[in-house]
RNA sequence: GACUUGCUAGUUCAAUGGAUAGAACGGGGCUCUCCUAAAGCUCAAAUCCGGGUUCGAUUCCCGGGCGGGUCACCA
């Protein structure tokens, strides 16, 4: 809420207190912006005072209005005229006191940001005081590159960390690497079998791909053993355990985990490839981590921690040795822990990585940004790690983001209907790069150097968006055959109108913000609405883990901005004060857009 | 099968229980001697079905239909 809307607020609670003697709730004060065909800016709706007031809505509405019109501070009204159509009440609110929005925002340095999250660090002595959100996303498996499933996570991730950064919390960005386990054993085993020595150097192709290749490779040869196997008679059950291939790949799993120096050598070998591999997306993607953790160094950990709480009683063991917690007070299933030949699951290594985070850092707040179909997984980590007295266990947020799905369904690795991850970016720069060619008036005079950076800001800043505004919840679909849109609801749309404001600005004098003109034109006041809507907007997004209220928002503006500018000239202005005042919204609206697109990890250039 | 989640123009997406359900793309028609036309203006086009709660339901509840997902000693 901002100061606006608090101010009217009160002012509506004091009105119906004085006209019908109750008590408002901060919950019946319901203020919405008036619909463009009504007269008036803020709307306030009645309905739910009429029960009390006994009268009609239309009554309610022109009584509390009237109230408002002779109560409110008489130097200074806020409120200029009111009216009431059935139970909604339009307020009109002095283009003077819009102004003043205005200059506060364009004073404002840290306009949408906050100091503490809800409820802590009364004082507003937040520097130290600041309460610490982990936010765990990307966490990939090291056995092929990423694709665009991945994509939807790192931004997703990348993003809640900013904007839960922007309301105050403490921030620290991690990373789970499953770098561990029978997947990267298969890898592994084709390149040594098949490999022949390739490297990522004598291949030229990026370590990560190149695992990927080996990983599809085993897949491939693991195929055609089971097929001879059934074609001889057996069963394709027992050929898919017997396949000799399979049984190398546990065998090594098992040396692995027996620390055999020459599995663990090449283990690590081709795990620095896919590292690289990975760094060099991540860092294209422009996504980054605080703290990286490793499978392989967290689940004997949560071995441990399982052992544990089998001591305290909180898990049991079975006769087979195996350990399980019996969860079905919790209205769920009994849950394995660890296998009965000792060996450790997905939820042991959780656990153990919890463990060592929980070392590391003063956690108040554990995110995990992973996908939908583990939602189970993380109700029963909730409930294991309350009961073994991690004090985020219970309140754990799992970011449960829905699939990216293709038209003929779901990303496969195996099918190898995937879209990757680096071959997508590269296909958004190169059509970024490819449309500013036709933008030979603007783009005039800049090197080859900045065009190209130019393009990467506008694809990926494209790609970026595409994904980020949708509902993080609801699964979304990529269609590899429409290219991704640089027109519209898009990214570029955004990046479009900041690099003609900053066009604007850069031929424009000195900002003068005293002298500005105190008569608004009906787009000049809009826009000045929607400005002062950020903040709220920066909360519900931070509320509601959604990037997507950010882009909806930061379209809003945009749009405004753009038929503002279409209608109103700024520079060719001849009143000075009112192309003063023009210039103050231009600078204040990039400032905002700048803003709510670094929120989202989307760079502006300053032309395009 | 159980649990869970979703269903909105031709397509991809919006809409704290509020006024005539918004955009974009695609389709039709306009606007560059004018601060960047990656723009602006304009026309046609949608809430899966049936009940209920409410002054008011795309939104909440119940039933049905159709899609996802989960129910592994995989991660």
């Amino acid at each position: 809420m901002n100061s606006l809307e608090q101010q009217i607020t009160s002012l509506a609670k004091s009105a119906v207190k004085a006209l019908y003697g109750v008590e408002a709730e901060d919950s019946q004060i319901q203020l919405q912006k008036t619909r463009p065909e009504f007269e008036g800016n803020i709307t306030l709706v009645v309905f739910p005072f009429v029960k009390t007031a006994r009268k009609a809505p239309q009554a309610v509405a022109q009584e509390i209005g009237e109230w408002i019109i002779n109560n409110q501070m008489v130097n200074n009204p806020m409120v200029n005229g009111f009216n009431a159509v059935q139970g909604f009440l339009n307020l009109t609110i002095s283009d003077s006191f819009w102004v003043e929005q205005l200059k506060a925002i364009n004073a404002d340095e840290h306009f949408g940001r906050f100091k503490h999250p809800n409820g802590k660090c009364p004082n507003g002595k937040c520097e130290n005081d600041q309460m610490l959100m982990m936010v765990e996303y990307s966490s990939p498996n090291t056995n092929k590159p990423l694709h665009l499933g991945h994509v939807r996570n790192n931004l997703l991730g990348y993003s809640i960390a900013q904007i839960q950064e922007a309301n105050g919390w403490k921030v620290v960005k991690t990373n789970i690497v499953n770098d561990r386990g029978i997947h990267i054993c298969k890898s592994m085993l084709a390149w040594l079998k098949f490999g022949n020595g390739e490297t990522p150097e004598s291949s030229g192709k990026k370590g990560d791909h190149l695992i990927g290749d080996y990983y599809v490779r085993f897949d491939k040869e693991y195929k055609k053993q089971i097929a001879e196997l059934t074609a001889g008679g057996m069963d394709e059950e027992t050929a898919k355990r017997e396949a000799p291939l399979m049984l190398e790949a546990q065998e090594m799993l098992r040396k692995w985990e027996a620390n055999d120096p020459e599995v663990r050598a090449l283990w690590a070998k081709m795990n620095e490839w896919v590292y690289a591999g990975f760094d060099e997306t991540y860092r294209r993607m422009g996504v980054s981590f605080d703290k990286i953790y490793y499978e392989s160094n967290t689940y004997l950990e949560g071995k441990s921690e399982v052992e544990k709480g089998l001591a305290s009683g909180a898990f049991y063991r079975r006769e087979d040795g195996s350990v399980w917690a019996d969860l079905t007070k919790d209205g769920l299933d009994e849950k394995l822990l660890l296998r009965s030949d000792g060996t450790s699951v997905y939820m042991t290594q959780d656990i153990g990585t919890a463990k060592l985070r929980f070392q590391d850092y003063p956690i108040d707040k554990m995110v995990y940004v992973v996908g939908n179909e583990q939602e189970y997984h993380f109700k029963v980590l909730s409930i294991l790690l309350d009961r073994l007295g991690f004090p985020f266990g219970k309140e754990l947020v799992h970011f449960s983001y829905g699939m990216v799905e293709l038209p003929n369904g779901k990303m496969k690795s195996r099918e190898g209907t995937v879209v990757d991850a680096d071959d997508l970016m590269d296909k958004m720069v190169a059509d970024a790069r490819e449309i500013s060619k036709d933008k030979v008036n603007t783009l005039q005079g800049i090197t080859e150097e900045e065009a190209n950076e130019i393009a990467r800001m506008v694809g990926l800043g494209a790609l970026k968006y595409f994904i980020l505004k949708v509902d993080p919840r609801k699964n979304m679909l990529f269609n590899p055959a429409e290219s991704i849109d640089f027109n519209g609801n898009t990214g570029p749309f955004i990046q479009y109108t900041y690099a003609r404001i900053q066009s604007v600005l850069r031929k424009a004098e000195s900002l003068q913000p005293s002298a500005v003109s105190s008569q608004l034109d009906p787009k000049e006041l809009n826009l000045i609405q929607r400005l002062c809507e950020y903040p709220s907007v920066v909360r519900t997004a931070g509320e509601e883990f959604s990037p997507a209220v950010i882009c909806n928002y930061a379209y809003a503006l945009a749009c405004d901005f753009n038929s503002f500018y279409h209608d109103l000239s700024i520079l060719n202005e001849p009143d000075g004060q009112k192309k003063a005042l023009r210039l103050l919204l231009a600078a204040n609206v990039a400032k905002v857009l700048r803003s709510a697109m670094a929120l989202l990890g989307i760079e502006m250039p300053e032309r395009m």
